[in-house]
RNA sequence: GGAGGGGUGGCUGAGUGGUCGAAAGCACCGGUCUUGAAAACCGGCGUACCGCAAGGUACCCAGGGUUCGAAUCCCUGCCCCUCCGCCA
């Protein structure tokens, strides 16, 4: 959620970075409710002055043994009033309220300008494209020939978009997800936390999934309605909501299931495991000082790439444009891996700076120096998409016999294996 | 699933329907004292909104209701605790 103050004292400033977004702002329509709103507060808000004086009256009279008969009187139309100007201000509220929950954050300045995604920026890249000497596979492939990617027993157990893995690729998948969160405590500095992949709406609110994205999300037809966790970043940002917290930063690293309905991309990437209904993602998310956020950002990704270029894949880091910037983020950095079967970069990682944007919606603070609750910053990152990354690891180490050269880091975690082949 | 008991300020914890935004303690901040610190003592100490200010309004889990007046009474929901049952 946007300042409100600054929603109502700078309209036309706001409008002008919403603009950069391609959102318009009615900012006369805006100042229009403001202004009906401050009418009807200001009605309410004497009638009840009203009411309690005379009530405080009735209290004194009558602990006087006084008739309070005529007092009585005094207050008969009061409710009546009172009841119509606070439906009258309940009305203007949530309006308001409809309208400033759907704004998107404001883009940092630095974003550059865009209209699509190719308007991306690309700020640098790490590793470089190999060059084989035999038809690439896709992961597809790969995965099948191994025996260990079976598009068809998923979609017999529920459908498109789902996988069942196998024996080595099964465990390497478990071995990228243990070998992320462990270089992340270990190295990054993050304390990994478990949550529950069921929540609630207030949840999706404080993130800002909710109300705009509710198509992208699957729900349970159970009461209470709980959602399937997109990301874990909505149960750990969510830690902090409606708490003032002591003891900034606080840096989590998190491994879960994500869920997603993404009902608009139908047709895109159908094949594979790109873009599925269930993925696992390993999720760094931090609650920080504002005056922190900035610097946390460029440290974040760094603990993204970090992942990449230990597993040895090449990748770019693109700085979104103002078209392409998430609902939430003033700011985002996506890492794009090379993909050798597609011959391009594609997203395994993105990683924003939310500013105060979900902290207002989660009430999420701390005490600055005079001990006044403030709200804090939050941000988050994938490090990494734990099955984009089997992807990409299958692409970018195979072998012209079918078979995928281990990353060395992983060996251990394999057994010592250094290469998946077919079972015999 | 059954039966009870609860949800009050950063924390603990009082609160007969009528100056209760709410006692007290802890924590915290300022001061006195001290070479310094501790202790003791004195003072301060919730959030948001309206207003130039004085001041006003709202908030005692959430939403409704009763009443001139609700932290206090009633209803619904959520959450927590205890006991029983079931269960990984």
């Amino acid at each position: 959620m946007l300042d409100p103050k600054l929603l109502r004292t700078a309209p036309e400033q706001v409008a002008h970075q919403l603009a950069r977004r391609g959102i318009p702002l009615d900012t006369a329509a805006l100042q229009n409710l403001e202004a009906q709103r401050k009418q009807h507060q200001q009605a309410t808000e004497s009638l009840q002055a009203e009411r309690n004086h005379q009530a405080k009256l009735i209290g004194q009279a009558k602990s006087q043994g006084q008739d309070i008969q005529p007092l009585l009187q005094a207050t008969n139309t009061l409710g009546q009033k009172l009841n119509a100007a606070k439906q009258a201000l309940a009305a203007v509220q949530k309006d308001w309220d409809d309208l400033a929950a759907t704004l998107p954050n404001l883009p940092d300045q630095a974003v550059p300008e865009g209209k699509s995604e190719a308007d991306n920026r690309e700020l640098s890249r790490w590793g470089h494209p190999r060059h084989f000497d035999f038809k690439v596979r896709d992961h597809v492939e790969i995965g099948e020939k191994l025996g260990g990617l079976d598009f068809a027993a998923a979609t017999r157990l529920t459908g498109a978009r789902f996988v069942v893995m196998h024996g080595q690729i099964a465990r390497l998948h478990r071995a990228l997800t243990q070998f992320m969160l462990d270089t992340h405590l270990e190295n990054h500095g993050y304390c990994e936390v478990q949550v529950p992949y069921l929540i609630h709406r207030d949840s999706l609110h404080g993130t800002g999934q909710l109300p705009k994205f509710a198509a992208d999300l699957f729900r349970l037809d159970t009461d209470p309605g709980y959602y399937l966790i997109p990301t874990a970043e909505v149960p750990v940002t969510n830690l902090v909501r409606g708490r003032i917290c002591e003891d900034l930063p606080h840096k989590y690293v998190c491994h879960s299931p994500c869920f997603r309905s993404e009902a608009g991309s139908h047709g895109r990437d159908t094949r594979g495991m790109i873009r599925q209904h269930q993925f696992d993602k390993v999720e760094l998310v931090q609650c920080v000082h504002p005056d922190q956020s900035d610097q946390a950002l460029e440290e974040l990704t760094a603990h993204a790439e970090a992942i990449l270029q230990l597993l040895e894949l090449p990748y770019r880091k693109m700085d979104l444009c103002t078209a392409d910037l998430g609902f939430a983020a003033a700011r985002t950095y996506d890492l794009e891996v090379w993909l050798p079967a597609q011959k391009t970069y594609r997203e395994i990682s993105s990683c924003s700076n939310f500013r105060d944007f979900q902290a207002r919606r989660m009430q999420a603070r701390f005490r600055d120096t005079r001990g006044k609750p403030q709200l804090l910053h939050t941000l988050n990152g994938s490090a990494l998409a734990v099955g984009r990354t089997l992807v990409a690891v299958l692409e970018n180490h195979q072998q012209a016999d079918g078979s995928v050269t281990v990353p060395p880091i992983l060996r251990p975690r394999l057994g010592g294996l250094d290469r998946l082949t077919a079972p015999d």
